[in-house]
DNA sequence: TATATTAATGCTAATTGTGAGCATAAGAGA
DNA sequence: TCTCTTATGCTCACAATTAGCATTAATATA
């Protein structure tokens, strides 16, 4: 309980760097896809966030938009060459504009191709129906018991196609992981044999990832953090199709621009465009004073009156 | 950009640890309640989780039920006295019992000896009106033009007295801090002559319990945390206050206790309990089974039909 | 033994918020 | 001109929440 010397760690930055381009949520890894950018902690920064966005800014050549922590973790398994135990932390950040890729592979990915089942824009993935839910099945079957009802409990609590949460993301990987049914799971000796459809990533990135997608998912809900996303113009279509990209959902148009209007995260900047296909639309900007003026929404309590 | 060699750090824990002592919610603290229990991360542990689930519980003989990763702090104040950068990784912890006190004077402390402006179950705090607001005022004063309307309107927004969020607490905090309302904001040189009321604690441990208090303030609303902290009977009365404590704030009973029912959070006991005061109310118990079944809440996107 | 007091509970009117969809407008291109 | 596509206005039904009134059942006390 004393605050006695510890031992030495070494410490990792991890970032779940996104960005829209056209209407995909993307990511940037190296490696082909395999691992998201990494780097050591310089201590040369005043804190961890600055240090985050000025390495990624070095690297990118881009302004990073936004900045939040996502999680610390330390498993056992994260161990350098030279025995040192790893602590790593990772980032999530929004970027407006496509990064410099080129260097040691950096490129863009779509999410989906990670998580192919969490993109309902066209409807239930097919992949969802056809192949996920029939290995989660065979997964709770497998057991019996209590153990079964729990691993029944755990499926449709996060996987229900009836009343699908975009927002359990992390969960639902997390699920797929224990019921070993993404290549991560496999211990050396044996590996998974048939793993579900889903691009897989090297150490735990891919549940980095997973995270960053599912605090994003429930971060534009309650904060105006698609915006750092958009270009400072856009249309209403193209900001509900942005929000769409990242919820991996269609919303109902009326009520998206009605929630829009109302809340007072927009003014029309008088110019319009043509270039959307059908009836020109007119061009919005972000009301950045909003962020000042009202802290935050969150959900309630039955307060008692005065 | 690329995975080199980490420098080493030293990591420490610190936790949140919270339990209910008779209506108030208090936290383990040590020093007189000048410190968060902290202590090295070990590296014989597989996770973190689990280092600090040990470590508290071998501390304190009760069992944690329930943890929760707070946040990642490294900033640059953060050396130890050996040259190493200090990371700092914060937990909340929930517990039903009064932990045994005794050794390195570990003893509970209200959350409201820290931050008296919170506490808003006797009505807006005397504290809050007739000290803090005013201080707040003079800082919004002294500067001009844009600052000082940014200024405005985030004091507006995380103090507003008429639409009071209990989960800006963190905000709130840091906004007194910044204004140099607090003996934390000091530099060496300078003490902050005359600070707001609310006692101090060292280093940033006030930060990090201001973060516990928020991130359970916005978590008793869309989980059933709570009962981590009740006994296993209680009656609807209890429960009501012991949110209460929590949030700061008194909730309409009947509304309250339509909310639990209605989603199924507890179930009768059969048995009754007269020690109340009046009308001896039932007794009630916790539906384990229901953080199984249903996952989450969140709030809600305006999707489009199927 | 009345009588005030404290809780627990049941019920409802009024308001606000959300879901769903019809209808119309305004351009591009065949 | 007709058709297609997207933008935009508006409304109705229903669900959820707020704020109370009213009643019941016990304890404490004059």
């Amino acid at each position: 309980m004393m605050v006695a010397e510890p031992r030495p760690v070494a410490v990792e930055l991890n970032a779940v760097l996104v960005a829209l381009i056209g209407d995909e949520p993307q990511v940037l890894t190296l490696e082909n896809g395999a691992l998201l950018p990494s780097g050591p902690f310089e201590s040369d920064h005043p804190t961890l966030q600055a240090g985050v966005r000025a390495w990624v800014e070095h690297q990118t050549h881009h302004p990073l938009g936004y900045v939040e922590q996502l999680y610390t973790f330390a498993d056992r398994y994260r161990e350098s060459t030279l025995g040192y135990r790893i602590v790593s932390i990772s980032y999530l950040g929004l970027t407006r504009e496509r990064a410099a890729a080129g260097q040691h592979e950096l490129g863009w990915q779509s999410f989906y191709r990670y998580f192919p089942w969490e993109d309902w824009r066209e409807g239930p993935p097919k992949i969802l129906t056809r192949t996920v839910l029939p290995r989660l099945k065979s997964w709770v079957e497998a057991a019996s018991d209590d153990a079964k009802r729990r691993r029944q409990q755990r499926v449709e609590g996060n996987f229900d196609v009836s009343s699908w949460n975009e927002e359990l993301a992390l969960q639902r990987y997390e699920l797929l992981y224990e019921a070993g049914l993404v290549p991560e799971a496999s211990r050396p000796r044996d590996a998974i044999v048939d793993p579900v459809p889903g691009e897989p990533m090297r150490y735990d990135h891919r549940r980095i990832l997973a995270t960053g997608i599912a605090r994003l998912r429930a971060k534009i809900k309650y904060r105006p953090v698609v915006f750092e996303l958009m270009p400072p113009d856009f249309t209403l279509g193209q900001l509900q199709r942005a929000v769409e990209a990242l919820a991996g959902r269609l919303l109902h148009k009326q009520n998206f621009r009605r929630l829009v209007e109302q809340q007072w995260l927009v003014e029309e900047t008088g110019a319009m465009t043509a270039d959307t296909g059908g009836r020109p639309a007119k061009l919005y900007r972000f009301r950045r004073e909003i962020v000042l003026e009202r802290a935050v929404a969150g959900s309630k309590l039955p307060l008692a009156r005065a």
